[in-house]
DNA sequence: TCAATAATTTGGAAAATTTCCAAACAAAAA
DNA sequence: TTTTTGTTTGGAAATTTTCCAAATTATTGA
């Protein structure tokens, strides 16, 4: 994996180190951790470590983030509240439906034969596998 | 399957025969048609057709409908909006990151090995495949 | 370094979607 | 019927996200 220095992965992605951006990357990359994160989350981790960011500003740092593969937007969980997730790597979710939290599937838990040719004029850039519990 | 045939399908769910519902599970499952629907999509569809019905009604009856298995919700799609599924037999969705559509991929398509165990406590409720393209 | 340019941030308003609520209504049971 | 239980209603409220125009900050290149 690449360097997870947060003034690195801005720099190699084409971002401007700009205050929040450097405050979320380190908040998100600084360690090793893979979170799920929303929008607020962040802005009140932000807001308990007395910095001022606006909220406009979390969600226009986290779709960039996204844009450019730093972070992979969740298909999954609580409908209305967009989910980041720091791992970008291939994996799967559980997702409780009672609690609404999802846990992680390493990738190589599962074995998927014969993923479907996406429809033409599509290509498929990525996939994953959500298991619904309770 | 089951009957399609409307009042049947409430009366075997143990939902009452009200006017929304009868006139919700006309639309839904009339005919062999899976639809992706959103609540939105089906009070227009009950407005065009002259038929006053309560948008929280409408809600309501998505949810009663979902609850008896006779929808299911997707986890996918265009965050901010819930998606009801009329197909509700396992089966999995493309998902087109352009155009927030989703395609139906018959359960049969696919190969899976090896279907985790859920965390203990939980139990799975089901599972499907999620396939990301542009 | 300094201006010019381009990108980003801000805060507040607006949009979009869903849920909540209490009153009215309808269906089922007694 | 009457009673009880479940459902619908419309509007307000809640929640989450986006939009906007002005202010600020970063970068470029004289």
């Amino acid at each position: 994996m690449a360097s997870r220095d947060p003034l690195t992965l801005l720099e190699t992605h084409g971002l401007r180190a700009t205050r929040p951006r450097v405050l979320v990357a380190n908040m998100l990359f600084g360690d090793k951790e893979n979170r799920h994160v929303t929008a607020e989350w962040v802005a009140d981790r932000l807001e308990e470590a007395g910095e001022r960011v606006a909220l406009a500003t979390v969600y226009n740092t986290l779709h960039h983030f996204a844009d450019v593969g730093l972070l992979r937007q969740i298909h999954a969980g609580d409908r209305g509240v967009i989910i980041f997730d720091t791992n970008t790597e291939p994996h799967h979710h559980f997702f409780d439906e009672k609690t609404k939290m999802l846990t992680d599937i390493p990738a190589d838990a599962v074995q998927v034969e014969n993923l479907p040719e996406p429809p033409k004029g599509a290509k498929t850039v990525g996939w994953e596998l959500i298991i619904r519990v309770r």
